[in-house]
DNA sequence: CAGAAAACTTACCAAATGGTAAGTCTATGT
DNA sequence: ACATAGACTTACCATTTGGTAAGTTTTCTG
């Protein structure tokens, strides 16, 4: 939530809420600044183009769904209770803000350059996740499983949920 | 999957596949013509406007969905194995066409007539799982737990998991 | 205070988009 | 043979879109 900063920080700010909640292609320049109360060309002045602009929000989002990821993380939990507190996290984060998970999902949607940086991105979270729960497994606290399924199918439920209007309603 | 059919069924076709799988917005007419092989204005001759082609493509999926969900609930399984099968047969539908799952995300999302029209349509069905889903409960052999939550929580890990190219590839 | 760089805005522009109007071609029923 | 309706296409059109070019104002700096 950078919204009081830099005109450039309360663009991206923008830009992450409409592009999370509404798509890329759904959300115009002229739209965007609109909200910002400035002028398309002044967003083209920051960056230099639409798919630069997303890059950007991309890369701020990813922070923070690594940052709210990796405090979790932190903890000294072990087993079963720490697979909850990242779930937890992911949750609350997604709960406080949707637009974030919407974006990353979005972005691995749409594919090309900004899909790739995401990929690295999480890419790293991804390969701790799996390294953890495999030491799980070995050490006999979870049931045998393949990881990166268990893990995609978490993944899917929480971003599912996170970016479902309806079902997030429907949860109240 | 009406592909050698009318010209009507033909245009249906395509935009399911591209609603469902690049969005509404980002699926132009022209776009879809080309594909059919007509031009634009052939689309708007058989569906007065692009919100109609939607409706109508979304009604094909609604039905699609249905059927495949309700012909796995038709066997006499019980329990735990009465919803696994309606997971594997929508997974199977997922697997086999994206599209189509793709498309009630989509429409879902995107709020209007259409949505209500998806949500009295899905309605049904998810009256009849919670029925479904309650009486297991009752009979001791679920766990006891919020039904439409745990309903939700498969919607959004099978919708999640079928519509992400990413977490797909990465399945195999 | 001068001037230069940063942070914009006003003017445009070409392409794409959803949609309308009118014409063409073909089958069909009389 | 002919009119009528269905299934299109060719011509347009207004609007929106991302983007460029050229000013204009503000801020920092020497």
């Amino acid at each position: 939530m950078v919204v009081p900063g830099s005109t450039r920080e309360r663009i991206l700010d923008a830009a992450l809420t409409a592009f999370g909640l509404r798509g890329f292609d759904s959300t115009s320049l002229d739209e965007l600044a609109a909200q910002v109360g400035i002028t398309k060309q002044a967003i083209l002045y920051h960056f230099s183009s639409k798919q630069e602009l997303l890059a950007a929000t991309l890369e701020l989002a990813v922070q923070e769904l690594g940052g709210a990821v990796s405090e979790a993380a932190d903890a000294a939990a072990r087993g079963v209770q720490r697979i909850e507190d990242l779930v937890r996290a992911t949750f609350s984060l997604a709960a406080r803000r949707p637009e974030v998970l919407g974006l990353v999902r979005i972005v691995s949607r749409q594919g090309g350059a900004a899909s790739s940086k995401l990929a690295s991105a999480m890419g790293f979270m991804l390969a701790e996740a799996v390294k953890f729960v495999e030491e799980e497994m070995s050490a006999g606290r979870f049931r045998r499983l393949e990881p990166r399924m268990l893990l995609l199918a978490v993944y899917s439920a929480v971003v599912g949920v996170a970016t479902e209007p309806e079902v997030m309603r429907a949860l109240g």
